[in-house]
DNA sequence: CGCCCACTTGAAGCAGCTCAATTGAAGTGG
DNA sequence: CCACTTCAATTGAGCTGCTTCAAGTGGGCG
C-alpha cells in the first residue's frame, strides 16, 4: 500500500485537477486520505466544525438540513467529480447541514486549507472552482424556481429525472432503474414533501406502467412521459 | 466630467475591492460605465447574451425568473457592494433572468471578460469573489429550506424582516418604513405565493398592528413579533 | 418464526389557490 | 379643479392539492 501516491494518482483522474503542475498536486496529495463510506454512513453532520473538504472518486450522497421543527430538508447530491464542504471551510463555519452517503462511495478528504492554499498560486484552480461553485448555484436557482411555481408531482417527476441521468442503469428489459437505496422518505426530502404524497405518487405511476418499485427502489420504464410530467405536458393538449 | 476617474474613485470604495492593486483597479476603471436605473428599469433581460457585470453603488435591485408557465420567481436581492451577473459572464451562457431596479440604484457596468482577467492577476480579489459567491449559495440553500418546510405567513415575515435590514428606514415614530416600492405582487414572487394570499396575510398583521401597509408600501412598528412569525414562535406557549 | 421497517391506503381537514367582483387611491387630461 | 382612467389592493366564495393522522400490509432479516 502506498496511500500518497495513490491519492496523487486518483488526484490526476479528477477533471477539476487537470493541468494543474505536478508540485501543487503533489501538496495536496500529501495531506489527502482516501476513505470509503457505506450508504448511510455520514461524512460529517450539521454544526460540525467545517475543516475537511471531499471529492467525490466515486458513489452517490447527499446533503440534509435539519429545520428547527425537525424537517430533513436535501440541499443537493453529489457524484464524481463532485466537491462537498468547499464553501464551508472558505467561510470558516460549521457545516449547515449533514453530509452522507446514499450509495457505497470513495471519496477523497483534506484539509481545506490546502485546497485554499493551492487555489491562490493557482488561477486556473480557482476558476475550475468557481465554475464549479456557479453550476451548484445555477441548481440552487432551479430548485427554488421549482419550489415557488411547481406542484408536487412535477418536482417528484424532476427528482426521478435527474436520478435517472445520475445514477440509472440501463436493464435487460430495457428499463433504467436508479442504482441506490431511495426510500419515499427520500424523494420527499428532495421535493419538499411527505412520504405519502410521494407514494400515492409513484402508485399512480406505477398503474400507469410509467415505472415500477419497491422497497426502497424505482426503475423507470417510460422514461419519455415522465419527463412530460416534469414540464406539465402530460395530459395537456398538443 | 471625468467619467473614467471618476469611476476609479467608485471602484476604490467598494469593499470588495479594497486592498486590489491600483494598476488593476486602474485597468478595470478604464472599462468601467456609471449607470443609474430608476425603479422597474431592466438591467438586462432573460435570454439576453451575458457580457456585462453590474456592481450596485447605492439602490436596491432583484433578479426575476419568468417560469414557462408564465409566473415570475425572485431569486435573489441585491444591495450597495452585491456584484450582479458574475457567474453567468463565467459561464458563457444567456443571462437566466431578468435584473431591475426596485429603487433609484447607481451602478458601475463593465465587461465581464476584464473582471475575470484581473481576478486570474490576483488571488485576493478571485477569494472575495468566492466568498461572496459562498454567500450567495448559502442564502439560496436558506431559501429552499424556507421553501420545503415553512409556511406561507412564515416566509412572508422572513422575507419582511430581511428587508427591514436592507431598505429600513426608522421613522420618526419609532416604526421602520421600507424605502422601496413594494406590491403585495412583489412579496408574492419573493415567497413562491400569490398575492391574494399576501395581501389577507398583511391585513390580519396590520389588525394585530404588527405592521402599516398602503399602496406599494409597508411599515414596520413592530418588528420584534415578525421575528417571532418568522420563526413559528408566534402563538405558541412560551 | 416473529419483529422491524418501508410502504400502502383511507379519511378528514385545511392552507393556500383560483376566480371574480369591488374598492380606493394615485395619476392624467381637459 | 374635477372627471376619468388606471392599477394596486381588498374581500368573498368555492375548491383542491396536499398534509396529517391512523390503521394495516408485506417483505426481509436477525
Amino acid at each position: 500500500m502506498e496511500p500518497i501516491s495513490d491519492s496523487r494518482r486518483l488526484l490526476a483522474q479528477i477533471p477539476l485537477f487537470q493541468g494543474i503542475p505536478g508540485p501543487l498536486l503533489d501538496r495536496l496529495a500529501q495531506a489527502t486520505r482516501r476513505r470509503r463510506f457505506g450508504p448511510g454512513t455520514p461524512l460529517f453532520r450539521q454544526g460540525d466544525e467545517a475543516q475537511t473538504v471531499f471529492v467525490v472518486i466515486s458513489g452517490y450522497l447527499r446533503l440534509v438540513q435539519h429545520t428547527a421543527e425537525g424537517k430533513d430538508v436535501t440541499m443537493a447530491t453529489f457524484g464524481a467529480g463532485d466537491v462537498i464542504g468547499l464553501l464551508v471551510v472558505l467561510s470558516e463555519e460549521a457545516y449547515p447541514g449533514t453530509a452522507e452517503a446514499l450509495a457505497e462511495s470513495d471519496v477523497l478528504a483534506f484539509p481545506g486549507q490546502i485546497l485554499w492554499d493551492v487555489m491562490s498560486e493557482n488561477g486556473l484552480l480557482a476558476v475550475r472552482v468557481l465554475r464549479m461553485i456557479a453550476g451548484r448555484l445555477h441548481e440552487a436557482h432551479a430548485r427554488i424556481r421549482e419550489l415557488s411555481a411547481e406542484r408536487v408531482q412535477q418536482r417528484i417527476a424532476r427528482s426521478l429525472v435527474r436520478l435517472l441521468r445520475q445514477v440509472g442503469v440501463k436493464q435487460p428489459d430495457g428499463a433504467i432503474r436508479l442504482d441506490i437505496r431511495l426510500s419515499r422518505q427520500d424523494l420527499a426530502q428532495l421535493n419538499g414533501t411527505t412520504l405519502e404524497t410521494v407514494s400515492r405518487t409513484l402508485t399512480a405511476w406505477e398503474q400507469r406502467g410509467i415505472i415500477e418499485s419497491g422497497r426502497e427502489q424505482v426503475v423507470v420504464r417510460d422514461p419519455h412521459t415522465l419527463v412530460l410530467i416534469a414540464e406539465d405536458l402530460d395530459t395537456l393538449p398538443g
